[in-house]
DNA sequence: AATATATAATTTATCAGACATCATACAAAT
DNA sequence: ATTTGTATGATGTCTGATAAATTATATATT
């Protein structure tokens, strides 16, 4: 048979593709400004409408940014840029499944990130976390959002005492994922008890906290394991 | 005083904002087509330039997907699709640094994972481990690329074996961005003794599958976790 | 009537040129 | 020395035109 013909790119995938290469290949680093648009246009030999494009679908994707009357700068390949797509792309897609599988990854991982964390915390991790539990306790029952925001803080601080930034990079989108299906939750009539909820929670990130002070990782890794084993089911009784 | 101008967004982001709004409040489902670039010019009252930039922006992001003369479709938000970004993440930014962070990310999350595949694996999962460690142990000893893609087929095997779509969105990158340095790292003389080298993987691969096996899940972990230690050291010895 | 085939209409891709807006450097004025 | 004005170059946006791919419609053929 006749094998599919290479549809040709369009200009703007083939400048999009040579001006990436050339970054990965670091003839411009990150930082510097790659040429103007009118200098692209002459090296590639097409209109400032294709190299636009280009310019623009790289700097969705991180790899360059804009500055209008400036120019165009490789950026600095940093995490946060990727935790961003990550992010979006989390948001795009918050079915069911994606929850659920979410809060799986969390069981799998956390449990020994706690571990890890009971181990190389600091006193100012710990003054960060019992502050963050003090606020949690005089959260307002109701004010769903701010208390998924703060139990997201909890366990962000527990993933910085790692200090590995590609766990930072996974994991950050993950839990930011967590509030807002988590408010959607709770906004259900059916979710039982709001204050029994919430004391749950805290004394879990409690046993959490305690064990992580006296650098006790086997505990502390039991507690994370608890504490997301009744997230899970809370979850799953909230969507059935 | 007064309060800092909110620096207004260029017409090209605001459309790409209402429209991925639009997206995301379910406005137009995924395969569905969303608006010709003219009625869009109409809608936001816009050119075309401002239009199309939004779109090329969107289609980078994996948000929509345009077929000249056809139109411009929201694409069903594919963890692959994600994972791509991701993968441009590590192939963009592979310095020292990250390669250690993911050998501990590694280390922190793969023994649980070897640890899960133990109980849920099947007798076809096995099959597929041992067709790999088979081709392993046929592997040239200088292909050392062709090994590092046989050594990122046995762990992505065990993280198929989760179904956790998640996990695998996180950790497939992680796990391509290994023979890159895998390759560089053994090309070094001062790597030592390759069959020594490839004997020991070899082994510690088999201890894996054994315990997976036999659905030894306590054992699987601690297989993994003797496997990822070597391969930090082997990974930090090459680059002192 | 059913099926190709050709034609027209629609849609995206690319080009060219113009003006607006912002950033920066430098000269001029205070 | 600081501020102000100005010139230059960069990106942002608009308009209008042509090319190329797709889709719909009409026509012709069997």
């Amino acid at each position: 048979m006749f094998s599919k013909l290479g549809q040709r790119k369009s200009l703007t995938e083939q400048v999009e593709e040579e001006l990436t290469a050339a970054i990965r290949a670091g003839k411009y680093l990150p930082g510097q400004k790659i040429p103007t648009e009118s200098e692209l246009c002459q090296i590639f030999n097409v209109s400032r409408t294709a190299v636009r494009e280009a310019v623009k679908k790289m700097s969705a994707r991180g790899i360059i940014k804009v500055r209008k009357g400036s120019g165009a700068y490789v950026s600095e390949v940093s995490v946060q840029n990727a935790s961003e797509i990550l992010n979006m792309f989390f948001e795009l897609s918050s079915n069911e499944d994606l929850v659920l599988h979410t809060i799986d990854a969390r069981q799998i991982i956390e449990p020994m990130l706690a571990a890890r964390a009971a181990k190389s915390r600091t006193e100012h991790h710990i003054d960060l976390l019992r502050k963050n539990m003090k606020n949690m306790r005089s959260c307002a029952l109701d004010d769903k959002k701010r208390e998924a925001e703060l139990d997201n803080d909890f366990h962000n601080t527990l993933l910085s005492i790692t200090g590995n930034e590609v766990l930072e990079l996974l994991l950050g989108p993950i839990f930011s994922l967590m509030p807002k299906f988590k408010t959607s939750v709770f906004a259900k009539p059916t979710s039982g008890n709001l204050l029994e909820a919430k004391n749950s929670m805290l004394e879990h990130h409690q046993n959490i906290l305690e064990a992580i002070e006296r650098k006790d990782a086997v505990t502390a890794s039991e507690a994370m394991k608890n504490h997301l084993l009744e997230t899970r089911a809370n979850y799953v009784r909230s969507i059935n």
